[in-house]
RNA sequence: GGCGGAGUAGCUCAGUUGGUUAGAGCAACGGAAUCAUAAUCCGUGUGUCGGGGGUUCAAGUCCCUCCUCCGCUACCA
């Protein structure tokens, strides 16, 4: 029995600084994607890692007086450190400075140089050393003390030298052709439709190497190069199922299921990438979804406004599973989002503090007064017994169908309109009552409503994984019982079961009285 | 400039192929209940659906036009 597999990762992090709350967000949202797939009982590879080679490493390096590696080493334990307090389940952790990912990148330029793709010529243009990157002379603009700038000020100058081009321009056709038989490998649309208009409007070819920098994958057979950016840093996402090796044992992984992207490197994604791909002969991934920004407070993070929030910081503050329900719910997910410490307490006391973990609370202490501490006996089940059980079960199948499109909040939205539902069921229930004058009822009512609680906590392990262990833990399930498989009503709680002691699971927030070293 | 998207209640947004009195969540206000983490439940909105024009028996939903905002327009991760 071979379990269907799902491949997803993040981008490859830039360690030339330490990680921003835009990388603690692609973490957390794939992370719950994988965990899901997961709990759906699929062979799941979850990989992230870092992109430590490129010119500015060299030179922050060089400014620090230590070697690309030693500064790539530092800031790759500090994004570990942050994957760990924000419990990212990677299966793998990728540095492009291992061997392995040099000879998968020099395996993949060496296919497409088979396949004639690549030629060496010579590229020339304004070069601003601060931006990496050549700038049309129409950009530019002469200043005052004879020192021509690109549009951000930093200073250019005219460079020529020798670079390795992807044929990127025999691409286009292609690309498009694929856009079109698989409308779903671009997502969300809006973004299909930019990289659609973007490559109709023409390709041009790309310069794949450098000459003046050596902190790179060596181009194979002419050593003077190092590959540019991206044909090494997108070639990650084959080095860790173990290419060019055929029958490694993650090979079964590629073509990986989705590309889990900020909206800011779609371009690389959805039409380099695949150009790549399609030269070097290898399958294509699935999709590629980019995310939007994160906004503080409807405004642009920077270090000059001073409104840059450290993700240790809010994890520490607000416990990693309420930052982690918060961003996943609040924001439409591709969408941009915005947040605030007001949205987030709220989040906090009202969904998760009031709605879900009162009804935990309440429910649960009544069973463990009225009902000797153990799953209540269900007796025959009312008309409203069955519409909450019925909304419980069909969890199942609309959180898939929107996780499947990665429409996380969608899922959110799901879960918690059947917690509401169940609020409502409860009031309108009135156990308290029925426990005065038809005990029996009490129990049927104290179990359906347990037996919902039980598939919210299931389900809630994917984006919460503490709060969901916990839950868990107070109904007493099993670990094997705590996949998707025991959804609906094959899994339904065994009247009889001991149950510990009810606790609190989602505490309120409450504003630290004054002067907290925040 | 070109291409694309958006403008709906205080806030965040849903609104199917045009059709009964335009919806949800949050916030606010009023009430009920007391099992529970002062949590829960019920009720309450005079919204020019960006402006104007048009098509239609009927338009938030189609067409035209104007205004505003945003994204993309190549080698920065």
């Amino acid at each position: 029995m071979t379990k269907p597999t799902f491949y997803i990762t993040t981008p490859i992090f830039y360690p030339n600084g330490v990680p921003h709350i835009g990388h603690a967000y692609t973490a957390m949202a794939t992370d719950t994607i994988a965990r899901f797939h997961r709990l759906d009982g699929k062979d799941v590879f979850f990989l992230t890692g870092t992109d430590e080679h490129g010119q500015k490493m060299q030179q922050t390096a060089q400014k620090e007086a230590i070697t690309p590696l030693e500064l790539a080493t530092r800031n790759s334990d500090v994004f570990r450190k942050l994957w760990a307090s924000l419990d990212i389940s990677f299966d793998d952790y990728i540095r492009t400075t291992e061997p392995r990912h040099h000879r998968a990148s020099e395996a993949i330029w060496q296919r497409m140089a088979d396949n004639g793709d690549i030629y060496l010529d010579s590229y020339a243009g304004w070069y601003s050393v601060r931006q990496e990157a050549f700038f049309d002379e129409g950009e530019t603009t002469l200043g005052d003390d004879g020192v021509r700038r690109e549009p951000l000020g930093s200073p250019v100058e005219w460079v020529e030298e020798k670079s390795y081009f992807f044929r990127l321009s025999a691409y286009g056709d292609k690309l498009l052709a694929h856009y079109d038989a698989h409308p779903e490998f671009i997502a969300p649309n809006e973004r299909r439709n930019e990289v659609r208009s973007f490559v109709k409007s023409g390709l041009r070819d790309l310069s794949i190497s450098r000459t003046t920098f050596d902190w790179g994958v060596k181009v194979p057979s002419d050593p003077d190069h190092v590959m540019y950016v991206w044909v090494d840093a997108l070639t990650n996402y084959l080095t860790a199922t173990g290419y060019p090796d055929e029958g490694a044992e993650r090979s079964r992984f590629w073509p990986a299921d989705v590309h889990m992207i900020g909206k800011d490197i779609v371009r690389f994604h959805a039409v380099y990438w695949p150009a790549f791909l399609m030269s070097a002969g290898i399958d294509l991934p699935r999709r590629v979804f980019a995310h939007g920004f994160l906004f503080n407070r409807g405004e642009k993070m920077s270090k000059s406004v001073g409104n840059v929030v450290d993700p240790f910081e809010l994890a520490e503050r607000y416990g990693v599973d309420a930052m982690r329900y918060y961003f996943l719910r609040e924001v439409s997910f591709g969408q941009d989002g915005s947040y605030s410490h007001e949205a987030i307490v709220n989040r906090i006391n009202a969904d998760l503090a009031n709605d879900l973990g009162n009804l935990a609370q309440r429910s649960l202490s009544m069973v463990a007064k009225h009902c000797d501490a153990s799953v209540p006996v269900c007796g025959a089940l009312s008309a409203e017994d069955e519409a909450i059980l019925g909304a419980a079960d069909a969890l199942r199948a609309k959180t898939a169908a929107a996780m499947d499109e990665q429409a996380i909040h969608t899922a959110l939205a799901a879960v918690w309109q059947v917690v509401a539902d169940a609020n409502r069921y409860f009031a309108a229930q009135e156990p308290w009552a029925l426990r005065k004058t038809d005990p029996e009822r009490m129990a049927t009512v104290l179990y359906v409503t347990l037996e919902v609680i039980r598939q919210i906590s299931i389900l809630v392990q994917a984006v919460m994984p503490e709060s969901g262990r916990k839950l868990l833990d107070l109904l007493a399930i099993a670990e094997p019982d705590r996949m998707f498989a025991a959804l609906g009503e094959s899994g339904r709680l065994v009247p009889g079961t001991p149950l510990p002691a009810p606790q609190g699971v989602f505490p309120r927030y409450v504003e630290p009285e004054t002067g907290d070293a925040a």
